[in-house]
DNA sequence: CTAACTAAGTTGCACAGTACCCCTAATGTG
DNA sequence: CACATTAGGGGTACTGTGCAACTTAGTTAG
């Protein structure tokens, strides 16, 4: 069982890293990998109770998007033999530092650059890592995934920065208030005085909306 | 490791299942289920391997659409304890009938009627066949997923039927072939002669040409 | 204080892709 | 022969988006 946790830290996509142990005995001593471990036959009662498990081992966040990745299992994964792993992705707000959890003293954010990140990574969580970026990419492509980059309130200029930074291009304006409006996941906060420190209309996701799709992707027109 | 193997007969959406042992140590004897079994660390390269494998044996076709769908595992859906399974999905053309393929006495079709299938189902299979057709519907939206459901050569009636026997509804003749058309992943088979049988152009899938991925998905006027 | 600047939010037009309705030609059927 | 059926395509309206220009309000520099 691993998990590709996501959040956005300083402007920038970043999916949190822990450092395995440096005994030789273990495989890949030193390396990063995606947090995870076995699963416990004793407290989870299925596999997504597991993945939520290891999220807040890490983070102590309590209800993040999470979404089942697929599995991958070969011979040559681990260098013990053939093994198995079901992959996770969860999306947090930027508050749910690794530094707010338990046992999270080896934990990291990584900024992605481009398809995966800068470091060396231990079994195939390289290419877990890229297939989780994709999928997330295309799925802000025409969900409004996103919100859960954010925290419980915040503007739509804010909204529509997480959809840049995930897609890594800028989406125009207009648009992008019409797309969202039109779909009716988000309501306005009701502003509480005139004397407002920021000008913007705050918006918050209604209550049990769950992942909206959007009728089209993004298409910027020189696309094809 | 399961499967959930999907192709059109009879003008109706049908799944492969096999019957289970009737010896009473095996858990749900005689009851249907989709064909799985474990994976062979020695045989399977990794899982999609296996996954082929499990398709050949009751199937003999070689090449079809196959997508993993995803994981179960959980205390409950095994009577002898914690489990998990791989599940994936493919789609086949009508000419691989379970007949022709090998160890295949206790296989059968069942026709697909609303989000299941009429018998009752071992395990957790009842969960793992609705969450596949519904992959299954959704995909079928917006991507080319249907002609896997063919022979090599149809006609552009042929496959707008196999959208609406899957989608369970009627699609608009007149748009659907901007769509596919637009989308350029299939072209004419030459005519052979005047005096053909049929009056409909052939088309076949073209070379090296992967599942296509529509820019808006089928939304009738009055849908929202 | 005023001017320049910046961010929030709106408006208008063009265009792609689809829904829906209608037409034509060719073939099959009595 | 008349008639029904089917392949194939045309025309129009509409939705959602791309794109650019604009207004308004708050912020900052001088």
């Amino acid at each position: 069982m691993d998990v590709a946790i996501f959040t956005v830290r300083q402007q920038q996509l970043s999916v949190l890293l822990v450092q395995r142990p440096n005994t030789p005995d273990e495989p890949f001593p030193g390396l990063w990998a995606l947090p995870g471990g076995f699963v416990d036959i004793d407290r989870d009662r299925d596999l997504e109770a597991c993945a939520l498990r290891k999220l807040r081992d890490k983070t102590a966040v309590t209800s993040p998007y999470l979404e089942q990745l697929g599995s991958w299992g070969s011979k040559d994964r681990d260098p013990r033999g053939w093994s198995t792993t079901h992959a996770y992705f969860a999306l947090i707000p930027d508050a749910g530092t690794p530094e707010a959890g338990a046992n999270a003293a080896d934990a990291a954010w990584n900024p992605i650059t481009g398809n995966g990140v800068t470091v060396k990574l231990a079994f195939d969580h390289r290419e877990i890592l890229e297939t989780a970026i994709d999928r997330l990419r295309s799925k802000v492509e025409y969900t409004s995934l996103p919100v859960y980059l954010l925290p419980t309130e915040f503007t739509m200029t804010e909204l529509q920065r997480m959809f840049e930074i995930v897609l890594g291009r800028e989406v125009e304006k207009s648009a992008f208030r019409t797309r969202v409006f039109s779909a009716d996941f988000i309501e306005p906060v009701p502003r509480m005085r005139e004397g407002q420190q920021r000008p913007a209309q705050l918006y918050r996701l209604q209550r049990s909306s769950g992942v909206v799709f959007f009728p089209r992707t993004f298409s910027p027109r020189g696309h094809r």
